[in-house]
RNA sequence: UGGGCUAUCGCCAAGCGGUAAGGCACAGGAUUUUGAUUCCUGCAUUCGCUGGUUCGAAUCCAGCUAGCCCAGCCA
């Protein structure tokens, strides 16, 4: 009895809402504000990139490619006091990684030191630029608090000529750091602290990484930002909410250096992970305390520390569209990035057997000194993985837990006299074991039934558990690093004294652990998922060909929870 | 209480005056050679609060409240 059904074909792809900054772009392409998209990242090469700098990439890159754009890589090194070229390299591995491709523009805000130099120039011709004598101390006392406006500065009335001379000497290297500084002058008494005259140049005798001992002054970042967009031609310059304050003087530069098609500056809100060090001070703490072996640790979230835990940019990709972008401050759940790695490794890898708190598990009916080779799909839910061969024979190793010598209520693994089926083989009954002097389990004895072998169409009787195993002669040892988060979760980040809420149980070392032999010759990054226990990354730091180390990416979701021991 | 911004489910987040999308998490159930996956099902009579406008408000207006950001010669 079949109804006609009307099946509408759905060609659409689902609606997908969008931004608030798609929605701006949207409106500014109607109305001809810009004919086109070009957006870029500009972090300062001052240290390393994690988690949330990847919101930013991928948002900048993901923007350019949606609209056919342009996306720029900038490096905004107007500070040499805080900057190296090591971040640079490290920033760009980072960047590329992550797959947000730059093509050939990878720029530098110091290549642009005369322009800027020349804006400045033409500021002060302008009288909206002074140097000031006033000293750090002083400018902030003059320009006033939160609720009070501030003083004119005694120099702001100086000729233009005068500036002129001045601020050439002061780029000719006739004042020492912190002598002079260029002011904008825009308005002291602005309820906007930035507004009240902002220093654009300051004096600073340190080597810069790119332009060396060139400069002895350099761009303050709300001089120099808006200048770096308008050279490289930028339509949307998206940055973080701490910046929303600083547009009116973006806009302020833009508008004053009578840049042709102004860029325009978007904020949105950062992205912040639950229960996770991101600080520089609380890592660089970890790591010379030896808690952490470096920046690039598995259990940190540096852009380096998720590479080499295992997490792929596909996933990072699926975790920063699955936060979104708003205005909201918001901070996600750690779950959720572990949602979309286990996502994307689900049917993209293999699914072998690894044994990480072995057993000896004997077959007394099986042929002393037979083996066997099984054929064993890599991954039942995508054929294209392929097949593999795994041997089998009357010594095989389990893992401890999937033995219990007085099951509790529920549990269908081995036990004596219960019947479970070893993955890929033969349904096997337990019949004995064998504990040691201390009352530990150390070897369990059972039987097969050759019948029941996997492929052979055996439908005689079913078995509630399935567990897996590695032949004890061929099985590849290995060391495997389970990971939890490094915070305490109960306690939240942070002690009240400031220090961190460690977990002492952040990492567990296993170094006596049995794979399938198919994990031989795995190379830094190779990946699988290891049944029934998670996805698993072969350490990029210390592991050899000879003496592999996996890094546990995450677990798999588990319903199943253990009774506690009775004693 | 000077200015700026934000407030919709435990966590994200759509919604843009026509009567609360979706994802994560969680809880049930089905299927299962991973206690996984997959598949169903459930999960905000209510949108920070209080008033107002309107036939109709999460959406508009007013007033509150809470949180975040700003007093670097950092970015």
């Amino acid at each position: 009895m079949e109804k006609d059904i009307i099946v509408e074909e759905n060609t659409q792809d689902e609606v997908v809402s969008k931004n608030f900054i798609e929605q701006i772009i949207d409106k500014d392409l109607a109305e001809g504000v810009y004919d086109t998209v070009h957006t870029r990242f500009p972090p300062e090469p001052n240290g390393y990139l994690h988690i949330g700098h990847a919101k930013s990439i991928l948002l900048n890159y993901g923007l350019a490619q949606k609209y056919h754009g342009k996306f720029n890589m900038r490096f905004d090194d107007t500070n040499p006091t805080k900057e190296k070229i090591e971040f640079v390299e490290s920033i760009k591995k980072d960047i590329q990684w992550l797959g947000a491709d730059w093509e050939d523009r990878l720029f530098f805000a110091s290549d642009y030191f005369e322009q800027m130099y020349e804006g400045a120039v033409k500021l002060i011709k302008k009288g909206k630029a002074y140097v000031s004598d006033l000293s750090a101390e002083q400018i902030r006392e003059y320009r006033g608090t939160l609720t009070e406006p501030g003083k004119e500065d005694p120099s702001a009335n100086r000729s233009v000529e005068e500036n002129l001379a001045l601020f050439e000497a002061m780029k000719n290297d006739q004042f020492g750091d912190g002598e002079k500084v260029l002011r904008a002058r825009i308005d002291m008494a602005s309820p906007n602290m930035n507004m009240r005259d902002p220093v654009i140049y300051r004096v600073a005798h340190i080597p810069h990484h790119n332009t060396g001992d060139k400069w002895v002054i350099y761009p303050m970042y709300d001089f120099a930002h808006p200048i770096e967009d308008a050279i490289e031609g930028i339509t949307h310059s998206i940055c973080t909410l701490e910046f929303e304050d600083h547009r009116p003087l973006y806009d302020w530069v833009v508008r004053e250096l009578e840049y042709p098609q102004p860029p325009k500056q978007i904020e949105f809100a950062k992205l912040y992970l639950n229960n996770v060090v991101t600080g520089k001070r609380y890592i660089k703490k970890l790591v010379e305390e030896g808690i952490v072996d470096g920046w690039d640790d598995p259990r940190l979230v540096s852009i380096a520390a998720l590479r080499r835990r295992g997490f792929t940019p596909e996933s990072i990709k699926m975790f920063v569209d699955l936060c979104g972008v708003s205005k909201a401050n918001s901070t996600a759940e750690y779950a959720m990035l572990e949602y979309c790695i286990r996502e994307d490794l689900k049917l993209k890898k293999s699914r072998v057997m690894a044994v990480l708190d072995p057993i000896k598990l004997v077959i007394d009916n099986y042929p002393e000194g037979q083996t066997e080779m099984l054929d064993v799909p890599n991954n039942l839910e995508n054929e294209a993985l392929g097949n593999r061969q795994v041997p089998f024979g009357r010594e095989l190793y389990i893992n401890r837990d999937d033995f219990m010598e007085e099951p509790p209520k529920k549990y269908f693994r081995l036990y004596p006299g219960n019947e479970v089926r070893l993955m890929y083989a033969y349904f096997v009954t337990c019949t004995s074991f064998v504990k040691d002097e201390n009352g530990k389990v150390v070897e369990v004895h059972c039987t097969y039934d050759p019948e029941t072998k996997t492929g052979s169409g055996f439908t005689g009787r079913k078995v509630k558990g399935t567990i897996h195993w590695v032949p004890v002669e061929q099985a590849v040892k290995a060391e495997v690093r389970l990971y939890e988060n490094i915070i305490d979760e109960e306690k939240g980040v942070y002690n009240e004294d400031g220090s961190l809420n460690l977990n002492p149980n952040s990492i567990t070392v296993l170094k006596d652990c049995y794979l399938e032999p198919c994990v031989k010759g795995s190379k830094a990054y190779d990946s699988f998922q290891f049944v029934r226990t998670g996805f698993f990354c072969v350490d990029a730091k210390d592991s050899t060909e000879d003496a592999l180390v996996f890094n546990r990416i995450v677990s798999l979701k588990s319903s199943f929870v253990l009774p506690k021991k009775e004693s």
